[in-house]
DNA sequence: GCCGTTTTCGGCCCGACTGTTTTCAGTCG
């Protein structure tokens, strides 16, 4: 071997087993296809490597992942050891187009990929919106116009993701990049800034700073890493590279003496530096990203406590800077007290194998237990979203006798660990839900989600919301929203109108930690901070991997303003029980 | 192709919406 061969991700493996899933689909073989979508599932949701699994474990660690079997197992050694295996090339030779560009357009499927490369040899997005805009996909048998209304539309918003990633995507790379640095034996400290030290639900690039005196080695050091890929430009202080991950990443070096001068002005935002240096002015100070001067005197600049306070300021919090009333309430010593990453005590919304969560209860109770926590609430899906397998009011019975059963043998093994039985009920049309109340006022937690007709106009979807959000035994209004981030737009929501209902109600509001959803956005957090409302930071946990997502969570609350007290799975079991409608 | 509290073969789950259609396919959740 010469060159090391670049080591698939987990993300490209996962990519290409949802391409397998497409490809059967086009065959109209059945089955197949949800075979390899758990699997890419599973695998997607995996922390380490999948290599690094293979190369432990082999062949059976590959199967011991949940929706992988023989089959699919002998398929990843092949991809993992030749960077590609027979029946995936074999399927893609029948139609040879790229699937991940395509099939990422809301609303083009596989049929319609298909369709679109035998009659028109549409292969890419560009022949796609070309032919598109030309007015011939109109013309397709089972093609009209509102598809291809629908196609350019989806193609604008695809563009409109602009290259940003999500949060949770991007944050594991990123701290892995910011640990590599850090190990360099030239560099004392490291760091990244950024949107992703400001936890904003998406990053566009990555910017990471490190103290060094001994620039030249560090920046040689990093553009040899294998994560690069491309160097646009490298010099003494500053190197600009694109990543394989499809990021491009920026790194500064710095001496000591204007780190936290450095670090403030590469964490942004812009507008909150730009207020920053206005400040400063007024004070008779200059500010720049090696320090705060005084005429030519540097009297600020190794960190940024240092720096906040010489202006005057409270330390602001990363998360706040975004120049909306932070650096005044900094100078009035009024910020608030965020919530901490290390403070929640529960998650009220978990799914398990029961619907079309990976794992089963038991399962999701060992790794809350892991993450520190001391209970959560299963919430698996009701009936009406049938393709989870929702739960009828029957099963949910079921369930929360396994669960009472599974408390009891907690409890005497000595655990202080709790399980709550819950739902996430289905929002009908017309604000009822699809669960019976006599079964509902059984259950610990009740949350309630829309997740079918999205497009009513905002009276009519406010109404539903709300009359759901009335309901006595709806303690939680999960992912109120409904948005994917870069995938579908909020529902159209008077946010006002529930928020003040929540208030009357006293139904929380979920902030759902899962990266693609952060709904309730930072912006509506705030509101509820404003308005008084509780709510809680749920990860949506599908699989055990996911409750490292209510970092996520917890980074959106504090965008948000949120203290611990507005959050109640930051409480303790019984204070936050007494806080639920149905207690 | 996967899986097992319906257990090693025979299931794999439904329902709504949209846009295209004359009765339904594709997509989504």
């Amino acid at each position: 071997m010469t060159t090391a061969q670049r080591e698939l991700s987990n993300r490209d493996i996962a990519q290409v087993l949802l391409e397998m899933a497409a490809l059967y689909e086009m065959e109209e073989v059945p089955f197949k296809p949800r075979a390899y979508e758990r699997a890419a599932m599973a695998i997607a949701a995996l922390d380490e490597p999948l290599a690094q699994r293979y190369a432990q474990g082999g062949l059976a660690a590959l199967t011991a992942l949940p929706g992988v079997g023989k089959s699919i197992a002998e398929h990843l050694k092949e991809l993992l050891e030749t960077g590609t295996f027979r029946e995936y090339e074999r399927l893609k030779r029948k139609v040879p187009v790229n699937l991940g560009e395509l099939l990422a357009i809301e609303g083009v499927g596989p049929k319609m990929v298909k369709a679109l490369w035998q009659q028109l040899g549409i292969r890419d997005l560009a022949d796609l919106e070309r032919a598109a805009r030309a007015g011939q996909i109109r013309h397709l048998p089972h093609f009209g116009v509102k598809t291809e209304e629908k196609i350019l539309r989806g193609i604008e918003l695809l563009r409109s993701a602009q290259g940003r990633r999500l949060l949770g995507e991007v944050l594991p790379e990123a701290r892995q990049l910011e640990a590599t640095l850090r190990a360099f034996p030239e560099v004392e400290v490291a760091m990244v800034a950024g949107s992703v030290r400001r936890m904003r639900e998406t990053v566009g690039d990555l910017d990471f700073l490190v103290i060094s005196s001994q620039p030249q080695a560090v920046m040689e050091r990093f553009v040899r890493l294998p994560v690069v890929q491309h160097v646009y430009s490298k010099g003494e202080t500053r190197t600009s590279v694109r990543l394989h991950s499809g990021l491009d990443a920026d790194l500064r070096v710095v001496p000591a003496a204007s780190f936290g001068a450095a670090l403030s002005y590469f964490t942004g935002s812009k507008a909150h530096n730009i207020a920053l240096r206005e400040l400063a002015i007024k004070q008779g100070y200059k500010l720049n990203e090696y320090g705060l001067f005084k005429g030519e005197r540097r009297v600020a600049g190794a960190s940024e406590e240092e720096l906040y306070a010489a202006l005057g300021l409270a330390f602001i919090p990363p998360e706040l800077r975004e120049d909306s009333g932070e650096i005044e309430a900094a100078q009035r010593h009024a910020l608030p007290q965020l919530i901490d990453y290390h403070d929640l005590r529960g998650d009220l919304q978990v799914q398990t194998n029961w619907t079309d969560g990976a794992h089963s209860i038991e399962e999701m109770v060992e790794a809350a237990m892991a993450a520190g926590l001391e209970y959560i609430a299963i919430t698996d899906h009701t009936k009406s979203l049938a393709m989870t397998r929702g739960a009828d009011e029957d099963k949910l019975r079921r369930q929360m006798e396994a669960i009472a059963a599974l408390n009891a043998k907690l409890r005497q093994a000595g655990k202080r660990f709790t399980v709550l039985s819950g739902a996430e009920v289905n929002i009908n049309r017309d604000g009822s839900l699809d669960i019976d109340d006599a079964v509902l006022a059984e259950l610990d937690v009740v949350g309630a989600a829309v997740h079918s007709h999205f497009n009513l106009p905002r009276a009519e979807q406010t109404r539903r919301v709300l009359r759901a959000m009335e309901n006595p035994h709806v303690d939680i209004l999960f992912h109120p929203t409904g948005r994917l981030i870069h995938r579908r737009p909020p529902i159209d929501l008077d946010i006002e109108a529930v928020i003040e209902a929540a208030q009357r109600t006293g139904t929380v509001l979920e902030i759902n930690a899962m990266p693609d959803r952060l709904d309730l956005r930072d912006e509506y957090i705030r509101k509820c901070v404003a308005a008084g409302v509780r709510m809680a930071i749920d990860s949506d946990a599908h699989a055990v991997e996911h409750f490292r997502y209510l970092a996520l969570g917890i980074g959106q609350a504090r965008r948000g303003w949120a203290e611990r007290r507005h959050i109640v799975n930051a409480w303790p079991l019984a204070q936050m029980r007494k806080m639920l409608k149905s207690a």
